[in-house]
Order: C-alpha cells, then structure tokens, then sequence
DNA sequence: TTGTAGGCGTTATCAG
DNA sequence: CTGATAACGCCTACAA
C-alpha cells in the first residue's frame, strides 16, 4: 500500500482501475448488481493500493445526512448524565452513528449556541436534557420536523417525545420505604427548583403525595430545593432545629452527597441519626458505611430508548408518536434506612 | 422571521439582498473591508429575514477542516477519563471545536474502526488513550503528518506528543505516606498489565523503587496486576495469608472499588486491619468512612493540555514537539492510611 | 454494464 | 467594491 501524501479520492481510484468515478461509486456503496466481477477487482485492488478512505463530509453535503447526532447534556457533573450518554453511545455505535456531546452546563444560551452548531453541521438529530428555557427555539424546530428527542426533562408545551423517570414513582417507593422503618418525620432535598426542571418538581411533587398517601405529614421545612452552594446552609437549619426529621431524601447524587457530607462532618450516624435515602443509584452505594439505600434509575434501558427512537425517526420508520415514555425506577434496598 | 421550510443557502440570501454569492461569503466571513455599508445591511436583513444558516458540511468540504475533533477513550468506565474528556470538550468550547467521543473499550479492533471512521469525517486531529496494539497505524498517521495526541498512556515507539501522569512519582507518594506512618509490609494491585497498558507499568515500576529506596522488602505476592474481575481472590489470597500486607495501593478508581469492598465484606477494618491508598481522587473519598488518602492526578490540567496541544498543532502554530508531558500527581491526606 | 454531466452549499480567484 | 466561475469529493439520473 503506497501512501501517497495527497488525499485520494473517487477519481484517483478510478483512473488507477481504469473505469469512471461514478463505476467506482457504484462499488463502494456496494450496488455491484451490474457490475463485471472483473471491474470489481480492478477497484478493489486500486482501493487498497491507493489506501483510499471515502470523504464523509461530501457524502454528506450531497446525501444531506452525516450520520451523526448530537447530545446536548444539561449539566454533565450527574453521574445519571454520563452513565446516559454512554448508553447513547453505545447504541449509535451499533448503527455507525457518531455523537457529538456538548455540555450546556444548564446554560440556555449555551444550548442554544449549540443547537445552532450541531444544526449547522448538519447533525441529523439531536438528543437533549433541556434546560426548558428554550421553548419557542424547540418549537421551530419541531415545525420543521427536526428529529429531536428529550431526555430527563419534561417541556410541557413542546410537542417531542420525552424519555423520563417515573419520578413520582421513585419519591414513592422511597418514602414507602422510610414508612415501612418506622420514620414519621421526613424531609427531600434537591436541588434549586426555580427554573421549573421537571424531575426536581416531580420528585418533590411525588414526596408530598406519598407522604400523605401514607398518613404523614410533612413539615415545609423540611421540602428544601436549593442551589447545591446553599445546601450545607439549609441542612444545617433543618437539621439541629427542634423536633427535626428523621429521615431525607436526596433528589440526585450531587444532593445525597452534600447530606453525606453534612452528616459525616456533623458526626451523626446514619440511620441512627438520620435515614437516608439517594435517588439515583450512586457508584459508591454498595461499598458505603453503612451501603446506601437508594433509588435507581434505569439509565442504560433509557439512553438505548431515546437513542432507538432518534435514529428510527431519523431513518424514517414511523415510529408511533409518544409524548412521555416513562421508566421505572426501581429500589436497592441496603442499610442507610 | 419567516422560515420557509426548504433549507436557505448563500443562493437565497444573494437573491433576496440582490447582490451575489460571493458578496454575500464575503460578508459572511466578515471580509467587509471593501463592502459598501449598503450592501452590508442589505445583506443582514435577508440574512435574518431567511432565517439563513450557514451550512458547516458545504464549508468543511471547501476549506478541508471541520472545527472538530475525535477522542477516543480507552474506557469510558474510569471516572478519569469523563473528566479528561469535560474537560477536553470545556477547552474546545472556547475554540468554537466540538468532540466526537468514542469509547474503545480497550479494543484495539475498535479503535482501529473509530480512527479511520473519524477521518472519513475529516476531524481536524484526534486525542487517543491508545491501546498501544496499534502501532503501525499510529506511525502511518504521523507519516501522513496527522495531528495526534495521546493520553494517560504513552506508545514506545510512536512519535507523538502524550501527557502522563507521573506515575512513578504517583506510586512513590503512597509508599513515602505509608512508610512515614509506620507501615512496613505494603502492596499493590492494579488492573491487568497485560497489554502493557503504561500507568499501571510505570505505578508498579514505581512501587517497587519507592519500596527500594525506603528500605522496604516488598514480597512478589504483594504486587498484583490481574483483571478486575480477578481482583477478589487475589485479594482472599494476598490477605488472608499467614503474614499478610499491612496496606494496599489501589492502581486506580476501579481497583480502589474492589479492595473497599473486600475489606466490608470481610468485615475488615481500614486502616486499622488495613491501610489504603488509591491513585485516582475518587468523589466519595471526602465523604467516604474513614475519609480516604488517595494521590490525585490533575485532571483538568491534563485535558486541558491535550486539547491545547492539538488545536495548535492543528491551526499550524508551531510548538516545540516534546516527546512526553509529565503531570505532578499530588496526594490528599485523610483517614485510610 | 459503464460513463457523462450536473449539482449539493461554500469559498477562492480573478476580473470588472 | 462586486460578481462570474471554478473548484471541494461524492452521488445519481440518464445516456450509451
């Protein structure tokens, strides 16, 4: 294989085999139908005599589709986030897609600028944990029937399908769970609420109802969705206040973390202390003093969905419209509770 | 803003301004040097007016160069590597650069599919924890001139520039930590060094000289490299001998991850029964119980230097070409140890 | 069964 | 200051 140092392409191939470029392109997307067993060899020989590697980008200017999708993350520092895009990856792989991730850092201006990027180069689809801001952007691009798939994050007034937790659901099961050890004064804990971030809410939402479900009632102070800075704060109120709870819920891994560290600075003890149950599974769970008990969610089934439905709709099956495709979460029951 | 549904090119905004393509890239590209400010705000209004986006494919096939680049991770599982890619992709982000991640596995069959798969998409460069198994496709990529630039682990005979940890240096801070704390019957376990993957050499290597120069005798038995799904009955071996080490170095989050979780499922006590260091600043090591001593590599600096290392290469800035960038690991005294 | 011609959307060159 | 015109590398009718 002689390397030369100019990049060769569909024409060289097809002086060196003697034939036109349009013969050598017939070959290479393998329509060799038609085509004389004798050319056919004369092309491959060429190919790997030149070391010629096809130009992706002009079959993409001319196919208008780059076999390519991009990922725009919300906040790349969940643990849920990487463990999604690995899954995304993984799938796309499959189908020789490429992703291309980008970390809006729950910017919207920053996820803008994004999706005008990847729009620009022509990515044929894009998976996004919203930021939710961008309503009328999301929009216009499902106006022009833009294959975009959420994920995480519910927008209410945008018509795309949404792969989310049963967030509710998982709130449930974990005060189901403080109920059945016998904790009657319990708290959530998320993170800050104000740009309405589905899960957040639903998981709050979810707490309350099962809380009351179960006969309990909960103080207000003890339903904290704040910026993860201001958590140490607000623990410290909730906690050493009279008559505090028994038991908290964390929203996510960043927020259980700022509990563990509360606790372990405080020098309580978990659960005699203070029960504690984390949503999401976190790496740690199991290898914990005492394990964590927590609330998984099943991340690899839901980054494969939304990467499924992206690249169906992409490839123009017709997949049936779903608005929410809900997943179970499901519980790790260890020692924290 | 109307938005036509047909996608607007150059053509259309030449069109609706009345003037011509090339007046119209001009402007795009803000050659406006000799523009008539007329024409230039003709222009701005049909731009806006079309909603036009300029199409990066169409562009990246003219100017050979995509604004993007490829990394591929050895494996994604190692917290490392997600946080050398953020922060790759944070550095990119400043270049206006997007990333293509791609995960080998630690499967050079892999790799070898996502290289070439990432020139056909004529990426700029690309970043590569290599496997080192594919040494000849390394050199004839650096025949062909095409920027590269290794991580985490270095290829002997490969000409490219990497960043490293210092591993040795890594490995003697744990074992200078452990001697100066009294402990004298010491191990090591890292992942396979099967594939002569370098940190987990060069973490051994230095093991073994630190031990050396600390007047320590370290028993053959005490130092193991096996697959982590291994790593259990080595350690029932190693630890439930007559005459066991006293404290065991972790190679990396992974390895850390089994030996805390032999030591809770046995019962063990740390660092009383043992002592534990881990190279890799895992998350939890703050909140973890005891707190855990671990030799942090700086991770940040580490992506960051790769990403600036090959956008310069790639904008033809020369940089003195260096064989190796060692990073200074650094250690986090807590409570294993 | 193979070849010719034109076009995808941009940019670059060079006249005008 | 602006506008033809020709590439970039590939694909696809349609013609031969």
């Amino acid at each position: 294989m002689v390397s030369k140092n100019r990049t060769v392409t569909i024409k060289d191939v097809a002086e060196e085999a003697g034939v036109s470029k349009s013969t050598v392109s017939q070959y290479l997307n393998n329509r060799y139908e038609y085509m004389g067993l004798e050319t056919r060899e004369r092309i491959a020989e060429a190919v790997d005599e030149l070391g010629y590697q096809p130009n992706i980008v002009a079959r993409s200017l001319k196919q208008k589709t780059s076999t390519t999708i991009g990922v725009i993350v919300a906040n790349i520092s969940h643990e849920f986030s990487t463990q999604i895009v690995r899954s995304i990856e993984e799938y796309c792989n499959e189908s020789n897609f490429h992703i291309i991730v980008c970390n809006a850092e729950d910017d919207p201006e920053k996820e803008k600028k994004y999706i005008e990027m990847l729009r620009a180069k022509q990515v044929d689809g894009i998976i996004v944990f919203p930021t939710s801001m961008n309503i009328s952007l999301y929009q216009s691009l499902n106006l022009e029937d833009y294959p975009m798939v959420f994920i995480d994050r519910y927008v209410p007034d945008v018509k795309t399908s949404s792969i989310m937790l049963d967030n509710k659901k998982a709130s449930h099961l974990a005060v189901r769970e403080f109920v059945e050890r016998g904790y009657k004064k319990i708290g959530i804990v998320t993170n800050s609420t104000e740009n309405n971030v589905t899960p957040r809410i639903e998981r709050i939402e979810g707490f309350i109802e099962a809380a009351r479900v179960n006969g309990l009632i909960v103080k207000n102070d003890f339903i904290k969705g704040v910026e993860i800075e201001a958590i140490q704060a607000e623990l410290e109120k909730m906690l050493f206040r009279p008559d505090p709870p028994e038991a908290l819920l964390a929203g996510n891994d960043l927020t259980l973390f700022e509990i563990l560290k509360f606790v372990k600075e405080h020098k309580m003890e978990i659960p005699k202390d203070l029960a504690v149950i984390g949503i999401d599974d976190v790496s740690f769970a199991s290898i914990y003093d005492p394990e964590l008990t927590t609330i998984g969610q099943p991340t690899s089934e839901m980054g494969k969905k939304a990467a499924e439905l992206l690249l169906k709709r992409i490839k123009g099956d017709e997949v049936a419209f779903q608005d929410i495709y809900r997943f179970e979460p499901f519980i790790k029951r260890r020692s924290s509770c």
